[in-house]
DNA sequence: TAGCCATATAGCTATTTGACTATTTATGGA
DNA sequence: TCCATAAATAGTCAAATAGCTATATGGCTA
């Protein structure tokens, strides 16, 4: 029950909604989605730790970085359902087909810059 | 979106996951909810037009009394898969138990008394 | 070691939420 | 018609939440 509120409660936000909904892309760091969504850095860091706090996320460390990935179903029990809803949600919603397009060119302007050193 | 928003805020709230954990077991009137839970009759009243507006709960109105059950697949997307994770939640929930226990009572009481008349 | 970068945490403010009491609305029976 | 009962609405208050800025923390590189 208690693990079912934090999902419920960390799905009842439509930041949160996006911010998962931009993970079903794949694995992320926080500055990509701080650059997606124009989220001040410590709002998309709080929302993100929500997110695996209830089980929904998955933190990897690699050096100053730390990556977001959306947990898999044998993390926590509900989990893949509440993604394959949540995946349903988002498809009609217009904000998150910026969002995604906006990913989309922040990964290609990261990518010509690491290119360029 | 706004939908599955409207239904996971609906969810996040423990007291209301509990009421529609009893509207499980079928049609319930608001005083039932109210003899079974201990809340003040508006605070149930208020929860019950939240799961209204989410599309989780249809009201039928008889009279004086508001019939509240649960809304069934056809009426909204998601729903049937959202409750099917609300019954396994509370499953384990103990204090869903005594509730459960608790409407048996109130029911057979209720019983009583109008046979009464 | 100094300084920069990516994150996390702390603390603040405005807003939302969930509870309450008091009141209103609506129905059925004396 | 008048009263009792069921439910909904209005208004109030305390606690929770989502955003922000400022400040740690921790790792990489010159």
């Amino acid at each position: 029950m208690e693990n079912f509120i934090k999902i419920t409660k960390a799905m009842s936000d439509p930041t949160r909604v996006r911010i998962l909904g931009l993970l079903l892309e794949g694995e992320l760091c926080v500055c990509d989605i701080v650059a997606t969504m124009g989220f001040a850095q410590p709002t998309v860091s709080r929302h993100l730790k929500q997110c695996t706090d209830a089980g929904l996320t998955v933190a990897r460390k690699a050096g100053a970085w730390t990556h977001y990935s959306l947990a898999n179903e044998s993390d926590a029990p509900f989990v893949s359902t509440f993604l394959d809803l949540l995946e349903k949600a988002i498809r009609t919603d217009a904000e998150f087909a910026e969002l995604k397009a906006k990913l989309v060119a922040v990964k290609k302007a990261k990518k010509i810059l690491s290119e360029g050193n």
